[in-house]
DNA sequence: ACCGGGATGTTCT
DNA sequence: GAACATCCCGGTG
């Protein structure tokens, strides 16, 4: 038999198999630009419960400095959040059904966030699954494909609008949203390219994601760093 | 593989 | 009224 021996295309995540951790991301490391933010934020844990992803993919928004930020025109009613202190977790609601997430980050008073786009799942895959398949018409779904995208990964975990303003950072709460960290490094080398689904700014390379990790959403890495060699 | 469109409702012009 | 930090499905090569 031909059993399939992926091997270069299937490589799998340095810290694949790693715990979770359960130490909060230090809140110093958000209150910097979101585009330093954003990078340093890969390898990180966001969990929900007992349902728990890396964060392998992520886009920077820069507030009144982005055109493409929510904040660009200033504060209004959905955007309160971004201008809160860093570490707290703005959600908002778009196309009509969809929640997204993002980590709010800068200091207080400035509109920064970084929104997290695809997540690698650790723990609680079971139940991401139902959240993804309910009410839908699917009938498998791979782990691969739980957290891929923003508005999944927050279908997946359970994250809504009740939990725009939450502070991810608190450690005294282990049901509703955190963020940890689990000792992993971020890459030393993120990929980085346009974001997406922008109509404005689409100049700016603020879109960070680790390089050929398979949990990313659109398509994987083309390139992976210098394979200029084989086929 | 790639592209096009529909779902669905809040936000801002 | 248009746009929207999306996703999924179906059509076509």
């Amino acid at each position: 038999m031909k059993r399939p021996s992926t091997s270069s295309a299937e490589a799998a995540p340095a810290w694949r198999g790693l715990r979770t951790g359960t130490v909060p991301v230090d809140r110093r490391l958000l209150e910097a630009d979101p585009l330093d933010v954003a990078p340093r934020l890969l390898g990180k844990v966001l969990a929900c419960g007992e349902r728990s992803g890396r964060i392998v993919e992520v886009e920077a928004y820069r507030g009144s400095a982005d055109p493409a930020s929510h904040a660009f025109r200033g504060q209004t009613a959905r955007n309160a959040t971004m201008f809160g202190r860093a570490g707290l977790l703005y959600v908002y609601f778009t196309y009509g059904m969809h929640w997204c997430a993002n980590v709010v980050c800068g200091p207080e008073g400035e509109a920064a966030a970084v929104m997290l786009r695809a997540l690698e799942p650790v723990t609680g895959c079971a139940q991401m699954r139902a959240a993804r398949m309910k009410g839908g018409r699917r009938t498998s779904l791979a782990d691969r494909d739980l957290c891929r995208g923003p508005a999944n990964l927050t279908k997946a975990l359970g994250i809504d609008g009740r939990c725009d303003g939450w502070d991810l950072l608190d450690p005294s709460d282990a049901l509703g949203p955190r963020l940890l960290d689990g000792g992993v490094a971020p890459p030393r080398r993120p990929s980085r390219g346009p974001r997406v689904g922008l109509s404005r700014a689409t100049a700016e390379q603020w879109r960070f994601w680790v390089a050929g990790n398979q949990f990313v959403s659109g398509r994987p890495d083309a390139r992976p760093q210098g394979g200029a060699g084989g086929t």
